[in-house]
DNA sequence: ATGGTTTACTAAAAGGATTTAGTTTTGATT
DNA sequence: AATCAAAACTAAATCCTTTTAGTAAACCAT
């Protein structure tokens, strides 16, 4: 900048003030906000962002954290949030914390130093530490996917509950009385909120849950051993006949192990899950899913959290939106003959 | 760091020779240096990233261009990028450009604004105006997945030409003689390679590849519509008894086609595919497939790029990686019989 | 001619670090 | 006590913008 104000004669500022499009509102006169402005094209001048960043305080940059970019849902997550980022000039740093509590601590603490506006976090069970500390800090923020139970703050999820509910009850309703529900031990609230929807719906319906017919196994252990278990519980509970999954990559890591153990979907075992994506849509049979509405989860959250960038300061109250999940029938759970 | 130095009644200089633990190389005192830290803990001091960036002209910010953060192939480079990157203190910007040159350029330009040391692109066809302006201005980049004819930059790609020969050779052995070859329509040199591997293939087993046995689509063109090109196609050539889709997402729609036109794999025609996924593995029959090194992919262009950015300015001359992709059978391609 | 507006522009501070080219203090040696 | 070297520390410039609080010139009205 200082190199074009001297080949033109004249100061920074008025440079500055045309570069940033205040020429109008700052009284520049035409014919040099145009003579600034040709330089400007000719020498190929670009602002220098960190300079920007520090004078302002704001560096048009938010983090997104999700649990594993490279899990389809998240994956089809970050596409959406960045085309509604990129179209509000915003540009996003990613993080996957694995469901590791210290890796999403570690994320936030050294994003936060790097100057960001904001962040899309995707909370571990026991992030209530560094979410206050940004809560105090008055950094804007969104939790999606789940909350953290007795932290008030923005927060994007869908009716999980719900979800749960009426998945249980579309296998119910097709005549089905022993349902299994594979989950992950880890206790994320999401997770909680589709146990007690498939608890209630079984309990509304009369339906005892089996005893044992509820699998949890740890988000840390490798699909290998998650296949492991699941074959290990379907042998030791031979009376099922329906399987909820609680999340995708149970669901996949589940059909693994049917077909390992040569179990026939839906003639030995009806399949449900939660989450869709490509492999449930097509492989065979189809398998019926509580889908989550992915789009407006991106978009919601990046709204509330340039909303929330924007009025900063305000401390406005937290909003919590909360969205539909929408239950797709397909083969895997046909009515019971 | 300025209340800090008052604190101690330090300089600034002091504080910041610690902050970067340069305290004995520039010779603070050991006490010195733990009133500093103990401090800098209590007080909770993090150092700004702008204006460390503004000062060194360093921001350890690097930027990843794929061509969908959503697929499955990108979503896994893009975790194990990330895990290589902060490993190495590097934060990670992400953008996809759906292939569309326009988005991959203005990607590139305003992620050249923002203080960013370094470049992991998937290149589109059309970019290489962009790609010399970024080795012009000594801007340290690694393409990846594909490249640029023409233009000398560090790269690590596949073997494409191997992985399509081997894979159509595998089809040949097996006794399949009208082998079809889906592909996309773009001409980006991985495809391209893919095509030459098929054809010569082909040429080398004295096959004569059927006219009319070649489908390109767009990559532009939605699910739906590729679906029902590639049913299209299987009518029209009804001699065929392979099918090779040169991509994974290709190869999960012409899943689709199969299904919807009711064409049994492996017994009406069997299937091969470029690139692998969960679904190839899982779905009945699992698909042959050529499998990509992803996290050699991976880690070989985050090497490659922070190779580049150390040593910046030498313009050291541009290193090719080459990858092996790996012929992974299963189901969908047995021996004819 | 004086004073008041408008228009068009600008000097200089600030933002928070890093780094160069020192200075001051201490201690050892003669 | 004087000299020198080593150890410990620091003043100030610099990175590049933005923004506040102006100034200077031009014009008009009286």
């Amino acid at each position: 900048m200082k190199d074009i104000a001297k080949e033109l004669n004249i100061s920074i500022t008025t440079v500055s003030f045309v570069v940033n499009g205040k020429n109008e509102e700052k009284g520049i006169s035409s014919e040099t906000t145009k003579k600034v402005n040709d330089l400007i094209k000719k020498r190929g001048f670009n602002p220098n962002a960190s300079a920007r960043a520090l004078r302002t305080g704001k560096s048009h940059t938010i983090v997104l954290i999700v649990e594993d970019i490279s899990n389809s849902f998240f994956g089809s997550i970050a596409k959406y949030i960045e085309a509604e980022a990129h179209k509000n000039g915003y540009k996003i740093f990613y993080g996957s914390t694995d469901n590791i509590n210290s890796i999403a601590e570690s994320l936030i603490t050294n994003m936060k130093n790097s100057a960001v506006d904001g962040f899309i976090i995707t909370p571990t069970k026991n992030l209530v530490e560094q979410i206050t500390i940004l809560k105090k800090e008055n950094i804007p923020f969104v939790l999606i996917d789940r909350i953290i139970p007795g932290v008030e703050a923005n927060s994007v999820t869908i009716d999980n509950y719900l979800g749960a509910y009426n998945l249980t009850k579309h296998l119910v309703d097709n005549g089905y009385k022993h349902i299994g529900f594979v989950t992950i031990s880890e206790g994320m609230s999401q997770m909680e909120d589709r146990k007690s929807g498939y608890l209630n719906a079984l309990k509304t319906n009369k339906h005892q849950p089996l005893e044992c017919a509820l699998l949890e196994v740890s988000f840390q252990a490798t699909d290998l051993s998650v296949i492991e278990s699941i074959q290990h519980f379907l042998n030791k509970n031979q009376k099922l006949d329906a399987l909820f999954f609680a999340t995708n990559y149970l669901g996949i890591n589940g059909l693994e192990a049917l077909q390992k153990s040569n179990i026939n979907i839906p003639k030995d075992i009806a399949v449900v899950s939660f989450d869709d994506n490509t492999l449930f849509r097509l492989t065979t049979p189809s398998i019926t899913v509580a889908a989550q509405p992915v789009e407006q989860i991106a978009s919601s959250s990046i709204d509330l959290l340039i909303n929330s960038i924007n009025k900063k300061g305000k401390v406005p109250q937290p909003i919590g939106v909360v969205l539909k999940p929408q239950i797709i029938l397909r083969n895997s759970s046909p009515k019971k003959s």
